[in-house]
DNA sequence: CATGAATGAGGCTTCATTCAT
DNA sequence: CATGAATGAAGCCTCATTCAT
């Protein structure tokens, strides 16, 4: 009805966010540690220290919540893998390596959220999976052309580039889907490095 | 307290067993379907042909369902794979194939399982859990004694044998849980054919 | 699954058709001492002596419980009015006496359910309100009819027989809709004299 | 604690009151679409253009803003009918047809109101639906008074005066109510018309 | 063995109302 | 005056499980 100073507006829009964002890691924690049915919405209103109501003024409704959670983790590939393999210069081998250090990086920050998308994207309604499908082949863009450069260019031999970057991806995924196992016997690291050799290993003229 | 013909019990057994078997084929379609939690024990019943109550003379309750399920498949795996190692000789790197091409096949066959033992692994309670756990690591037993021989042996790199069976799993594996990207450009066999490839490469001299 | 003797089958349905009988009950009541809103499923459980669950057996939803007990009582205005009125033989205006005795000892009988189509009908969904008003007309018909054999017959005036239709019902239901006024001074049988005496002097010649 | 000028007040309170209509008409609007209980007070406010807190400087609470919506309505009756009649001069047929003329048009002016008090009126506390009750006597009191008057003088039989308006409450109120299925076939004169002539050529000599 | 009617705890979601700004 | 973010009680409905037949 009035006009109110911007920086009121501002203000607002930013605590907005800022709830939005708590609800959302609130969520994350519990859908990993519970599993996304075995989570209540009380229980995320409660860790996220507001009540049910709350939740959805910033969440239509709990499918809402693993949506915008997934999305959440894959959106953060999709923008900080070109960025990290453009920092690594032109050769397609750097590229590869630092996208995939990211990748397994990001992952290893969040891995609740990439088990999440494994166990939980079919609970998603159609829309919510098309996304999801959406940003896993956007995702995996960047790792593709790095490997036709490098088929051009004579730096890899000539393979099914689709089919290793499916392969990074599954390996990278790997590191969060079974950490139970390889965190026995291997740090973050030396994943990275291992992986790179064998796949770099198989590429390679 | 009647003394029972012994060709009666075989009968009686054996129908248990074969109503025992389309309950939990009824169960591993819809869970596969429409994902466990939404899959209704009513709904069970009615593709199976039989009552809700019948179910539970079966099954103690719903996640022995699932149990049953992923344990079904994850057994196929420890079955069927060091037979076809050993159909395929004494050669590391033939055996490895024959064994990779039959793990994929097995995937291939039941798919849901697959997925299922991804998706809802953590549904179970901590015993089905470590169950599962030990099945995985039966199944991946053949494969690591293959490659460390192949090391001995000279036919492949000092590699971390445990990692490439991590690999070869995964990509197993992928083979039912990317299905809806891969089917688009790749068959089974080139699949197989080409996966092998890559990782052979990848660990040969 | 089995063949079932008839009489266990006959049994059954007519076992659940009790069921089904006793929850509407409950829910009239309930839905006429409180309204539908404030009438909670638990309480039509608790009145009708069953768990909340079982409404949902027989009852799609709490609105269905609705319809349902409007649907009943106007569908026995539909079945018994055309019964006594034929029993009042040929003559228009018995006929007409007969029919309005009926509908209103039946609106007496329910008051309930009669208010409830008033109050509550807009509740129900689009289909909902088309079978009401599709067994509104169906009531109607009857006495459509008689008028109009009346005036074909120079019984009554050339009067608009819809208008008088709507008024007998108007008039019917308002025994049931303002009770709490009409009860203070008259009775059921008055009430019905005095009424036809004013709508029949109103069409006789 | 300050002195304000009249004028200021005045202001503010003709301010207020255009509020209060404001709301009660978006109000009442929103009533009559989808009904008391399906009418959020978050619509309200949306529909008036304000915030869902300013609706509770208006008005108590929600069943405060459906008694208002309700009473208004009423009101309107109670203090028009008279006039109308009055303005008819002294014969009780022609003070008769005058106060139904009327109420019939402030019925068809806001059918909303008068439907609202058929079906919403239970939702009232005992208070409320007392204050209506009174309303409603109050509105029938004319009518009442002209029948008596005509009784006396001869014009009309001695015929129940309060059942008589009872007859010609409900019909004008039929006029709201069935409204769906008379105006197929009437306008509001025709309907007025031929309402009067029923009731009259029942109650003449 | 087999049935399926019955149970009831518990989940998701809505929405009237408040209150700090 | 006015806002609208926040609350939390309460309702509808589902569904795994039992048990009398």
């Amino acid at each position: 009805m009035h006009d109110v100073p911007t920086k009121q507006v501002d203000a607002k829009a930013e605590r907005a966010l800022r709830r939005r964002a708590e609800i959302l890691r609130a969520a994350v924690q519990l859908f990993q540690e519970d599993g996304y049915h075995s989570t209540t919405t009380h229980a995320v209103a409660d860790r996220a220290g507001i009540s049910v109501g709350l939740i959805y003024q910033y969440f239509g409704n709990k499918e809402d919540l693993l949506r915008a959670a997934i999305v959440d983790i894959l959106g953060e590939f999709r923008d900080r893998i070109p960025v990290a393999m453009d920092e690594a210069g032109d050769d397609p081998e750097a590229r590869l390596r630092s996208g995939f250090r990211t990748l397994v990086a990001v992952i290893d920050e969040k891995p609740e959220a990439t088990v999440l998308s494994y166990r939980e994207s079919m609970t998603l309604s159609r829309e919510g999976r098309d996304e999801l499908k959406k940003l896993e082949v956007e995702t995996a863009e960047p790792f593709r052309r790095a490997i036709e450069d490098g088929i051009r260019s004579g730096a890899f031999r000539a393979v099914d580039a689709d089919l290793v970057v499916h392969n990074l991806l599954l390996v990278a995924h790997g590191w969060a889907l079974k950490h139970w196992r390889l965190s026995t016997w291997l740090d973050l690291d030396t994943y990275v490095q291992r992986e790179l050799d064998l796949v770099l290993g198989a590429i390679r003229p």
